[in-house]
RNA sequence: GGGCAGUUAGCUCAGUUGGUAGAGCAUCGCCUUCACACGGCGGGGGUCGUAGGUUCAAGUCCUGUACUGCCCACCA
């Protein structure tokens, strides 16, 4: 006999042991040769800084899904894991550390800082491979990528170069977006933009000619002393007399023009804006629209600098209170109000970040996003659809990225200038002479924005720019799946960079999935303590139910939900598994199964579960072909549960305690196909715990006897299709549960044997019960059974009818007879309930003339049998009220 | 300001093409039935946010509206 498994499921070893034996065995390493369609997902690589949370867990299961069902289907299946250097976020946590020494990076010196990050990352980087592990993701651990690593960095500097020849990489001088803390430009959506409550001060600027004085309203008058215009609207007619005119700058009495432009709102503040071309966005605009000064008067560590007069030196949070202070202390400040409004934040560190002019890298992603654009939906399709209007949105106004850091962990730019002839030189490796023959060469200190290398992923990972194997065969990628919140950061430029170096999108399919939030709907977050840490989850229930729970929850367009009850729920859905297959294999006992034709099979309970298992495999594969994951795991659910475990579990044991040999020979190669097939269905879900059920099992002779993770998806069965048994069996299944209602609601105890009498409704009733009398009298536990004519019945005894087949279960006194009263009439309102809603539809001439015919004949057909109903049970009820009046 | 979701049983959510509302958990009753108490059997519980419209028929399609959440956006 197979190695009898424990009563309940303990995940620990049996994971540990599997996701050993995958990696040794190199099971989920593809051969790019081999047969097979090639079906490629890359991994959204995880920040090497990264704890795995739940959001992790979500994305690597499903992907984890999909991959595992795609090797089933015969594919040739390439997972690429890998991580992200993430630049900020790595260099803030070394940093960090340093900070512990009492130490900062330039004490360090850019080299040996570099050198300290990589010592982290050879300390930590794995942590958060070792989780990808821990979740049982089949990535193929072979072909492991790092987007600093030598051979993406040289597909960074392929492409700087490329796209700066061809002019679409260019260095400018632009208002950007900075932080002072992690001191480097950030990305327009790397900036989140929060309500934050502030002041909106009034100021008065007077004229130069003393003649006239305009009031303006600013939400940051630190940048006063950089004011390089007043702007109003056009046609406003407060101050159309002063357009043209001359006023002055409150405390350092600099003159400046009075302009206008419709940009203006003559609604908000005063209807006068000034205008600090080198501190605000829109004011940048407006500088370079109407000829401004530029003066820049914060620097990039927020401190005011020489140009703000009698503020230098001052940080620009003291500058505001002190520069309020002079103004109303000359009378000029009108008033201050309240107003909330957005402030940009650094989406790392969290600092109000401050627009800043600097020389920075650009990519002219306006030229590129067009394409990008186009693609969508006929070379990739967005799933779910509701995210093609934000994806459109996004390059329709899209500005060209900023991708220079001034950090030192990342791609550093590949661009020297030459020290003596200023020439600037782009190219992939270190120049050593200019063309004017110095050789005095700088290369520029910034590196290039994370997000740069992320773009280049799902090629980059496969060998480009060489032109690999694995790039032959594997690219365009399958699909992509990622949260929504990266649509823009990293989806987005993966199809521009993809179609442009590759002619060819990166991906067919992108599926983005919801964020977990907890149970109360909120993004579960660190500092509100309101995470779900997956480790811990897979220490408590095991991997596999938090798979499952995850792939249950994932349903396409919505946020998920999650709380620990859930995964606590479906943990019991893996031990209902689990004793299943100790069922089967108690059944098996030593004998190996003896193979039979399944289509041949005659027993009602046999036809119907593989007709149900056929109905499963076509449910879960056409769920899985289009992103519906929690059906797939709702029709699993379903089937393991309700209809292999409560039904044909039950159904067999007679035939496997008392049949005869054959009987017994068909159960139990019943049982074990229709379980072997309902572990492969799960398997993708539930990795571990299908892979130790599995090889627990008995192999059969000319049945795939490779281990789970290998076998291939159950091939169909047409001739299992059988809906006239199913519909046989649910009329059994409809008598047994109609008799143990009537025990359960007339209190009798469930293993107490009763008599039925049944007056069936015809003979082809009686036939097919009569078939099935152990069966019967096993599941609702009968003393005995027995057909009987209409008029027959014992007048105290309880009753039911099924299908037009009157039920009677003889009472005999032994219990309260009013209750069975009570219980006949709740039964009766309930039908005539129902028939009241067909009658009325069937009254209707305009339903009878219009609606389909299948319709209208199925209404009639039920109006029937409900009125049939109705009258056997009227019939019955009246002479058990006879019965009790004659008590 | 623009866009997108959601609003269905006490809770969390399903509900493919319009045809008499489903699951899990929770709850109540019964059961130490030899795979499983991480179990079995049975029950109760919803006029599908709201107001209209289309239709023989609407949770399902259309319009308005309320509330909640998210994303985008240069009102200083």
């Amino acid at each position: 006999m197979s190695e009898i498994l424990a009563t309940a499921y303990e995940p620990a070893q049996v994971e540990a042991h599997w996701r050993k034996h995958w990696e040794e065995a190199q099971i989920f390493t593809p051969d790019p040769k081999a047969p097979g369609e090639p079906y490629a997902i890359v991994i959204p690589p995880p920040n090497v800084t990264g704890v795995l949370h739940i959001g992790h867990a979500l994305n690597l299961t499903l992907i984890d899904v999909l991959i595992r069902h795609a090797r089933q289907l015969g594919k040739n299946v390439l997972w690429v894991p890998g991580t992200d250097h993430a630049g900020i976020a790595t260099q803030n946590v070394v940093e960090r550390a340093l900070a512990r020494e009492h130490k900062t990076r330039h004490d360090l010196g850019r080299e040996a800082f570099i050198e300290r990050v990589w010592q982290w990352r050879e300390e930590y980087g794995h942590r958060i491979l070792e989780q990808i592990a821990a979740l049982g993701c089949s990535v193929d651990w072979t072909r492991l990528r790092f987007t600093m690593d030598e051979g993406l960095s040289k597909a960074v500097r392929r492409v700087f170069v490329q796209l700066y020849n061809e002019g679409l990489i260019y260095k400018g001088d632009y208002i950007i977006n900075w932080c002072a803390r992690c001191h480097t430009a950030l990305a327009d959506d790397e900036v989140e933009h929060e309500n934050t409550h502030g002041h909106l001060w009034s100021i008065r600027y007077r004229l130069s000619d003393g003649s006239d004085a305009i009031v303006v309203a600013t939400t940051r008058p630190e940048t006063i002393p950089g004011d390089t215009a007043i702007c109003v609207h056009p046609e406003d007619d407060r101050y159309k007399h002063l357009i043209g005119k001359t006023a002055l700058v409150p405390i350092l009495n600099r003159p400046i023009p009075i302009i206008a432009d419709n940009y203006v709102d003559r609604e908000f503040g005063t209807g006068a804006l000034k205008v600090t071309p080198c501190h605000d966005h829109n004011d940048w605009m407006l500088g370079k629209r109407h000829n401004l000064e530029f003066i820049q008067v914060i620097d990039a560590d927020g401190i005011m600098k020489e140009e703000s007069g009698p503020y230098v030196g001052l940080t620009k949070e003291e500058c505001r209170k002190k520069i309020v202070a002079d103004i109303e202390a000359q009378g000029d400040l009108v008033g201050v109000s309240d107003l909330e409004h957005a402030v940009g934040h650094c989406y790392r560190c969290h600092t109000v970040v401050e627009p800043h002019v600097s020389t920075q890298w650009f990519v002219a992603t306006t030229k590129l996003a067009k394409e990008a654009r186009d693609a969508v939906p006929s070379l990739t399709k967005i799933l779910p659809t509701n995210w093609l209007k934000t994806y459109y949105h996004w390059l329709d106004n899209i500005r060209d990225w900023c991708i220079s850091r001034q950090i030192w962990w990342g791609h550093r730019i590949p661009a020297w200038t030459c020290e003596k002839c200023g020439k600037l030189i782009v190219q992939e490796d270190a120049p050593t002479k200019c063309s004017c023959g110095s050789t005095d060469l700088v290369q520029d200190p910034d590196v290039l924005d994370t997000w740069f290398s992320s773009s280049l992923w799902p090629f980059s990972t496969l060998g480009w720019p060489d032109n690999t194997e694995e790039l032959k065969r594997w690219y365009p990628t399958n699909v992509l799946i990622t949260g929504f919140d990266i649509i823009f950061f990293w989806v987005a430029r993966m199809m521009m960079l993809g179609q442009h170096f590759m002619h060819e999108v990166p991906f067919k399919t992108v599926y983005l999935h919801a964020l977990v939030r907890d149970a109360t709907g909120h993004k579960m977050s660190k500092s509100t303590g309101n995470v779900i840490d997956p480790q811990v989850m897979i220490t408590k229930y095991g991997c596999d139910a938090l798979r499952f729970t995850l792939t249950a929850f994932a349903a396409m367009g919505r946020d998920i939900r999650l709380s620990e009850e859930r995964i606590e729920g479906y943990r019991h859905f893996v031990n209902k598994l689990w004793n299943a297959a100790r069922f089967t294999l108690m059944q098996l006992g030593d004998t190996t199964p003896i193979a039979c034709a399944l289509e041949a099979l005659t027993d009602l309970e046999h036809v119907w579960i593989l007709h149900k298992l056929e109905e499963a495999k076509t449910n879960v594969a056409q769920a899985l072909a289009e992103y519906r994951f929690n059906d797939a795991a709702q029709s699993c659910y379903k089937f393991l549960w309700a209809e292999f475990c409560d039904w044909y579990l039950e159904l067999v044991k007679p035939m496997l305690q008392q049949g005869t040999e054959q009987s017994k020979s068909q159960a139990q190669y019943v049982l074990w196909s229709v379980l072997r097939e309902i572990l492969i269905l799960l398997h993708p879900m539930m990795p571990f715990v299908t892979a130790e059920i599995w090889q627990a099992l008995p192999c059969v002779s000319d049945s795939f006897t490779g281990e789970l993770a290998k076998a291939p998806y159950p091939a169909k069965r047409p001739l299992c299709i059988k809906p006239e048994a199913a519909a046989q069996m649910e009329f059994i299944q409809g008598v047994i549960v109609a008799v143990r209602t009537i025990k359960a609601e007339l209190n009798i105890s469930p293993g107490r044997k009763v008599h039925l009498l049944i007056v069936p409704q015809d003979q082809s009733q009686q036939d097919l019960l009569a078939r099935h009398t152990t069966l019967l009298q096993t599941l609702a536990r009968l003393e005995d059974l027995k057909f009987i004519q209409s008029g027959e019945q014992p007048k105290a005894s309880a009753a039911s009818v099924v299908q037009g087949c009157q039920l009677v279960v003889p009472l005999k006194g032994t219990v309260d007879l009013a209750q069975e009263l009570a219980r006949l009439d709740k039964q009766l309102a309930k039908l005539a309930k129902n028939l009241i809603n067909v009658q009325k539809h069937l009254a209707d001439p305009n339903f009878l003339a219009k609606a389909q015919a299948h319709v209208v004949e199925r209404e009639q057909q039920q109006a029937q049998e409900l009125l049939d109903n109705q009258a056997k049970l009227t019939a019955l009820r009246e002479r058990f009220a006879q019965a009790l009046e004659e008590a």
